[in-house]
DNA sequence: TGAGTGACTGTAA
DNA sequence: CTTACAGCCACTC
């Protein structure tokens, strides 16, 4: 199956996220080698994502696109904060320093 | 089988 | 800043 190869990719990269540090949908896409299926990636998160740190995933540009789903508002925002992760709204702040590139552990 | 929806993204007005 | 549109794919009804 493809599908569940996409998938396993997907997890092993958020697990590799360093702590402290977040990526985004688009990047794992990209990193997995499906830029287009950004939508999938946070569907994969929605599905059986209990082993790994969906927190430190977020939208395009450090936007919490899924706060409302980690169970109650403002607890993904509690997480990354718990790392250090600055976190202003409903976005990370100093997204450019906090932002870890997949593409620059996998393709070294 | 087809329409609606969604933890997305990029571009445009 | 907000809307709107177009791709993308899986899931639900």
């Amino acid at each position: 199956m493809d599908k569940a190869a996409f998938a396993e990719a997907v997890k092993d990269i958020v697990r590799l996220i360093p702590h402290g540090r977040a990526t985004s949908y688009g990047a794992i896409a990209q990193a997995v080698g499906h830029p287009t299926l950004s939508r999938m990636v946070g569907r994969i998160m929605a599905a059986g994502s209990e082993d790994i740190p969906a927190h430190r995933v977020v939208g395009s540009g450090g936007i919490l696109t899924g706060q409302a789903a980690f169970g109650a508002p403002g607890r993904m925002q509690q997480l990354l904060e718990a790392e250090g992760v600055e976190v202003a709204g409903n976005r990370i702040s100093n997204w450019r320093k906090i932002f870890w590139n997949p593409l620059n552990e996998i393709e070294i």
